[in-house]
RNA sequence: GCGGGCGUGGCGAAAUUGGUAGACGCACUAGACUUAGGAUCUAGCGCCGCGAGGCGUGGGGGUUCGACUCCCUCCGCCCGCACCA
C-alpha cells in the first residue's frame, strides 16, 4: 500500500465541508489579511489547467498567512453576467440564468477537487439579485454625485444644488463633459445673478424641474449624453474602449464602427490624474502600471483658439508644442469635426462632403491600416494666427482623430513628421523655425534646438518658450496651458439582456432614478433574447417594463465585488463600514494582466468614488497584485500524406508531402500516438493507416499554442487530479516556473513531483503502510535540515516565489530520506511547512501522528537560527591580512579543504598586488564582524 | 515609432545583497533490486579534451580582487500602446 491520494483527498474534502474549516469571521484580536483571486466568468467549457495557476498560488499564500496567525479572508465567487451565456440563450432559448447555474455547479466541483481553502459562505454571484441590488445602489450613488475640482473629490449632488441656489454655477469648479460633439462650451454657460457677461441665463430657483435636471446631468458622475460610441452591429451593442482591440470587438472579433448615440457614461475622466498619481502607492508590476499610464495618456501642452476669418466661429486645438506656434502653416480638423460643415466655402463644399462621407464609410480598422496613405481636403476657410495675424488655411484630414484632444490640430510641418508629410503632399508651406536645422527631407521634433523666425520666442528652447508662449496666449485670451488625457469617459449602457438593469425610468427626457425601496430592479423575463424588430434592446420585449432598456456592462458588477465578500449577506448596505474598515484593502490580488485597462481601472475608479463619498476608508482596492502568466497548450500534430488517408510519424514526415492536423492530446502520451484510439476518435479517421518509425511508434509533432477547443490541446485539471491527485497537480503547477511567466503546459515532469509526495509519505510510513514515526530526539544534522527548510520556505513565500518553495521542500525531503529520519520532532513541523502545497496529504499525516485540533490553526514552525550557527555560508578570504573576498562553503568541509578552495582563488588575488599571497586565512564571517 | 519585460545545459528552471553558475525536477546513460511498479535504490549527466586542463549565463566592450547579477553597445524574443498632435 502506498500513498492513496484518492481516499485521503475525499476524506478531507468531506471533513472541511462538515466542519466549515475555512469559515472566517471578523476578529479584532487578530490582524487581518485579504487574499483574493480574480473571480472567473463561469463559461461552458469549465476550468482548464491555466485557471488554477493563480488560485493555487494565492491559496498557498492564504494558508501560509493563516498558519502565521493572521485572520485571512480568502473568498471566491463568479462574474456571472456576460455575453456567452446570452449568446447561448439566443441559439437555444435556454434562459441564461440556467446556463449560468449549470456552469457554476461545474466550476464549483472542479474547484473543490483541487482542495482550495475558500470560505464558500461568502460566495458572490454578480447575476444574483441580492448582489446586483447593490450594484444598482452604487450606480445610484454615482448618479447622485458630482466631482468638485476644488476639493478634488466626488461630492453628493446636494452640495452642488446648494451652490446653485446661492450663486448659480458661477465659480463652480466641476468636472464636466469635455466633448466637442455637443459643442456647448459649458465654461461660458452661466446662470447666476452675479454673472455680468453675455451668456447669463435664468436664475436656478426660477427654473423648472426639467430644466434643473437637464443642467444637473452635465455634472453628474454618471450621465446621459449623446456620445460617439463604439457600435458593434454583429453583437448589437456598444462597447467600451477597452473592449475594442484593433477596431474589432474583443469578444468575437466583429467589426466596430463609430456612432453617435444617447448613452449612459461614467465620468472616469474626472479621476484621470488621481488614477495616475495613486499608482505610486500600490505594489503592482511596473508593466501593468505603465499600461494604465499609457491608457490614461496624460500629456501636457496648451489649448489655442484660432478665430475663423470672417465669422464668429473659433477653432480650438490642443498641442504639446505651443512653442512652435510660429511654425504653423495650416490647421487640420478631423473629418467629423462639427465646425467643418459650418466653415467650408461653397466652392469646396462638394469635395469636403465627399471626403467626409468616405471617412465615415471607413471602419476604424481600415482607417488604421491605411495610415501611410495621406489624404485630406481644403475647406476653403482660413483662421487668423493669434500672434502674426496671418491667414492660415484650414484643412480636414483623417490623420486627425476625432476622439483625441479637440479633434483639431495646428500643423507645424517643421516639427512634426505627420504635418510635414501632409504639407509635402498638398504643397503647403514649410516654414523653418529651427536654428541651423535642415528640414528639407524630414521634420525635426527635437526640443533642444533654439527657435528662430518666432518673434518673442527667438533664441529660446522648448523649456522656456512653452512658459513664455502660454503667458502670451493667456494675455490675449486665446489660449491657455492645458493637460490633456487620452482617457475617455466610460460608456455604461449595453443593448443586451444578461446584465444588471439600469435602475432609471424616464419622465419625458428626465431620468428618474429608482428609490432604494424599489431595488433591486429585477431583470425581467423576455420571450427572446434578441433586439426587437425596431432595433430596441431586448429589455424592450419585457411586459410593462418602465425602466431604461439598456443593461449595465460586464465591468459594473466586478468593479466592487471584493467589497461584497467582506459582508456578503448584508441586506442593509453593500458592506457595513465596520467590516470594510476591518478587512480593508485586498492585500494580495492574484489574476491575469489582461484586465489592465478594464476591470483593474474601473475598480480603482469605483473605489475612489466610494471613498470620496465616505462609504469606505481606502481609495485603492488592491494593495499588491501579482499577475499570473498564461498557461499555453502544447498541441500535438499528425501528418497526413496529401490526398490519402495514410498518416506518417513525425520523424519520417519529411519524406512525404504532408498536411499537419491537430490530434487530441488525450490520445497522445509522451508524443506517442495511441493509433487505435485515434481511429475511433473521429469517424473520418476510422480507416486510417499509419507509417510508423523504426521503433514501431507513431510520434506526433508538437507546437505551443493558446489552449482552445479547436486545437484539441485543452488540458482539464480533472483528469490530472484523477490520475495523480490534487496535491500533485498543485505542486506541479507551482513547480513549472515563476508564476508570473507564461509557459507551455507539459505533463512530462509531473512524475517527479508525484514521486516527491510519495517520498514524503514514506518518511511517515513503513513498508506495511503503518505510521512509523519515532519519538527519538532528532540529531543536529536533522534539525539543521528542518531549520534550513523553515528559513528558506519563509523567505521564498515572502518574496512570492512559489516554485522555489516546492524545490526547497523536495530538497528537504531528499535530505531527510538520506538521513533516514522519521522523528516526530522533525516531521511535525515539516508537515506544516509542506502543507501549503500538499494540504490534504499534510493533514492526513498530521492526523495519523495523533495531533489534536485542526491544522489550519496550527502555528507555522519558528525558525531557529542557532541550528545553523556553524553553517555560515559566507567565508571571507584574507590575503596578507586584508579581507579580499568571500567564498561560500558548506560547514561539512574540513578546514584544509576550505583553504584549498580558497587557494583556487589565488589567481584572482594576484591581480590585487601583483604577487601570490603567502598565507590564506579563512575565518567565519561572524567573527570578522565582531572584530570589526 | 514609444513604453515595459526577457535572453543561463537536451528541456522546465535556481542562484534572495556583486561572492563555488546550473540547486530541484524532467529526459537520458550505466548498474542494483524486485511480489513487474507510471515503483525503489546507487552512480553519472554544461561544452571541448583520454588526461592535465581549457571554455562557458545571446554577441562585443567596461567597472570590480570577483559579474548571470551593475554600466555602455549591438542582436534576438515576448507584452502593451500607437497618425494621441
Amino acid at each position: 500500500m502506498e500513498y492513496d491520494f484518492r481516499s485521503i483527498e475525499q476524506k478531507w474534502r468531506n471533513n472541511w465541508r462538515e466542519n466549515q474549516t475555512y469559515k472566517v469571521s471578523e476578529d479584532n484580536s487578530k490582524k487581518k489579511f485579504y487574499v483574493l483571486d480574480m473571480f472567473p466568468y463561469p463559461s461552458g467549457a469549465g476550468l482548464h489547467v491555466g485557471h488554477p495557476l493563480g488560485y493555487i498560488a494565492s491559496d498557498i499564500y492564504a494558508r501560509y498567512m493563516r498558519h502565521q496567525g493572521w485572520n485571512v479572508l480568502h473568498p471566491m465567487g463568479y462574474d456571472s453576467f456576460g455575453l456567452p451565456a446570452e449568446q447561448y440563450a439566443i441559439q437555444t432559448g435556454q434562459h441564461p440564468a440556467i446556463t449560468t447555474e449549470n456552469n457554476i455547479a461545474r466550476y464549483r466541483e472542479q474547484l473543490d477537487k483541487m482542495g482550495f481553502c475558500y470560505d464558500w459562505n461568502r460566495e458572490v454571484r454578480t447575476s444574483d439579485p441580492s448582489y446586483y441590488k447593490w450594484t444598482q445602489w452604487i450606480f445610484k450613488q454615482i448618479f447622485e454625485s458630482w466631482y468638485n475640482k476644488d476639493t478634488d473629490k466626488a461630492e453628493p449632488i446636494s452640495s452642488l444644488i446648494s451652490k446653485f441656489e446661492e450663486n448659480g454655477n458661477y465659480g463652480v469648479n466641476a468636472a464636466m463633459e469635455d466633448d466637442w460633439y455637443t459643442k456647448i462650451d459649458k465654461s461660458k454657460f452661466f446662470f447666476s445673478e452675479k454673472w455680468e457677461g453675455d451668456f447669463s441665463d435664468t436664475d436656478w430657483r426660477s427654473m423648472s424641474n426639467e430644466q434643473k435636471e437637464l443642467i444637473l446631468m452635465n455634472y453628474r458622475l454618471t450621465y446621459l449624453a449623446d456620445s460617439m460610441v463604439n457600435w458593434c452591429p454583429a453583437l448589437g451593442t456598444v462597447l467600451a474602449n477597452d473592449e475594442v482591440k484593433d477596431g474589432r470587438s474583443e469578444r468575437g472579433g466583429h467589426p466596430v464602427e463609430q456612432k453617435l448615440m444617447r448613452q449612459w457614461s461614467m465620468r472616469i475622466t474626472a479621476y484621470a490624474q488621481r488614477l495616475i498619481d495613486d499608482l505610486e502607492k500600490i505594489d503592482w508590476s511596473e508593466s501593468i502600471k505603465e499600461i494604465q499610464r499609457n491608457w490614461i495618456g496624460r500629456s501636457e501642452g496648451a489649448s489655442v483658439k484660432f478665430m475663423v476669418e470672417g465669422s464668429a466661429y473659433e477653432i480650438e486645438v490642443f498641442t504639446t508644442r505651443p512653442d512652435t506656434i510660429f511654425g504653423v502653416s495650416f490647421l487640420t480638423l478631423a473629418p467629423e469635426h462639427e465646425l467643418v460643415s459650418l466653415i467650408t466655402t461653397t466652392e469646396c463644399k462638394s469635395a469636403v462632403e465627399a471626403y467626409q462621407n468616405a471617412a465615415k464609410l471607413k471602419s476604424e480598422r481600415d482607417r488604421q491600416s491605411d495610415v501611410k496613405n495621406i489624404s485630406g481636403e481644403f475647406t476653403g476657410a482660413y483662421v487668423i494666427h493669434p500672434f502674426t495675424g496671418d491667414k492660415v488655411p484650414v484643412w480636414i484630414g483623417d490623420y486627425v482623430l476625432a476622439g483625441y484632444g479637440t479633434g483639431a490640430v495646428m500643423a507645424v510641418p517643421s516639427g512634426d513628421q505627420r504635418d510635414f508629410d501632409f504639407a509635402k503632399k498638398f504643397n503647403l508651406p514649410i516654414p523653418n523655425i529651427l536654428e541651423n536645422t535642415d528640414i528639407s527631407e524630414k521634420a525635426e521634433p527635437s526640443k533642444e534646438i533654439k527657435l528662430v523666425n518666432s518673434s518673442f520666442l527667438n533664441g529660446m528652447v522648448y523649456k522656456d518658450a512653452v512658459k513664455k508662449v502660454i503667458e502670451e496666449l493667456e494675455k490675449l485670451g486665446c489660449g491657455k496651458g492645458k493637460i490633456n488625457y487620452r482617457l475617455r469617459d466610460a460608456v455604461f449602457s449595453r443593448q443586451r439582456y444578461w446584465g444588471e438593469p439600469i435602475p432609471v425610468s424616464y419622465e419625458g427626457e428626465v431620468p428618474m432614478v429608482a428609490a432604494d425601496s424599489a431595488l433591486p430592479v429585477i431583470l425581467p423575463e423576455v420571450d427572446k433574447y434578441l433586439p426587437t424588430e425596431e432595433g430596441e434592446p431586448p429589455l424592450a420585449r419585457a411586459q410593462d417594463w418602465k425602466y431604461d432598456r439598456n443593461t449595465m456592462p460586464g465591468w459594473a458588477g466586478s468593479s466592487w465585488y471584493f467589497l461584497r465578500y467582506m459582508d456578503p449577506q448584508n441586506n442593509d448596505a453593500f458592506v457595513s463600514r465596520e467590516k470594510a474598515d476591518y478587512w480593508g484593502q485586498v492585500d494580495l490580488y492574484m489574476g491575469g494582466a489582461e484586465h489592465g485597462t478594464g476591470h483593474l481601472l474601473y475598480s480603482r475608479f469605483w473605489t475612489k468614488i466610494l471613498f470620496d463619498l465616505g462609504f469606505i476608508g481606502f481609495n485603492e482596492p488592491f494593495k499588491k497584485m501579482i499577475n499570473q502568466g498564461m498557461i499555453l497548450g502544447r498541441s500535438s500534430f499528425v501528418y497526413r500524406i496529401q490526398g490519402t488517408n495514410k498518416f506518417v510519424s513525425f520523424d519520417k514526415k519529411d519524406e512525404f508531402d504532408t498536411q499537419a492536423l491537430h490530434a487530441d492530446i488525450s490520445l497522445v502520451d509522451n508524443d506517442v500516438l495511441d493509433t487505435e484510439a485515434f481511429k475511433n476518435w473521429l469517424p473520418e479517421y476510422r480507416d486510417t493507416e499509419f507509417i510508423l518509425n523504426e521503433e514501431g511508434k507513431y510520434i506526433c509533432g508538437t507546437e505551443v499554442e493558446k489552449m482552445s477547443k479547436s486545437k484539441y490541446n485543452v488540458q482539464t485539471p480533472d483528469e490530472l487530479v484523477e490520475k495523480f491527485g490534487a496535491d500533485t497537480l498543485r505542486c506541479y503547477e507551482m513547480f513549472l516556473g515563476p508564476v508570473e511567466q507564461s509557459k507551455p503546459w507539459d505533463t512530462k515532469g509531473i512524475n517527479g513531483v508525484h514521486n516527491f509526495l510519495r517520498k514524503l509519505w514514506r518518511l511517515y510510513h513503513n513498508q506495511a503502510n503503518e505510521c512509523s514515526v519515532s519519538d527519538e530526539t532528532a540529531t543536529k544534522a536533522e534539525l539543521k535540515v528542518l531549520h534550513k527548510t523553515i528559513k528558506k520556505i519563509n523567505d521564498d513565500l515572502n518574496r512570492f516565489s512559489w516554485n522555489t518553495v516546492v524545490s526547497t521542500s523536495m530538497i528537504a525531503v531528499n535530505e531527510l530520506t538520506d538521513l533516514k529520519c522519521n522523528k516526530r520532532e522533525i516531521l511535525e513541523p515539516l508537515t506544516i511547512l509542506i502543507s501549503p502545497y500538499a494540504p490534504h496529504l499534510a493533514e492526513e499525516l498530521w492526523e495519523r501522528l495523533g495531533m489534536k485540533g485542526s491544522v489550519t490553526v496550527a502555528a507555522w514552525p519558528e525558525f531557529n537560527a542557532s541550528y545553523l550557527e556553524d553553517d555560515a555560508f559566507d567565508y571571507p578570504v584574507s590575503f596578507n591580512g586584508k579581507t579580499r573576498f568571500f567564498i561560500s562553503l558548506p560547514t561539512t568541509m574540513e578546514k584544509d579543504e576550505i583553504e584549498k578552495a580558497a587557494l583556487s582563488h589565488e589567481k584572482a588575488a594576484q591581480y590585487l598586488d601583483g604577487k601570490t599571497p603567502k598565507k590564506v586565512i579563512v575565518v567565519p564571517k561572524k567573527i570578522v564582524n565582531i572584530v570589526a
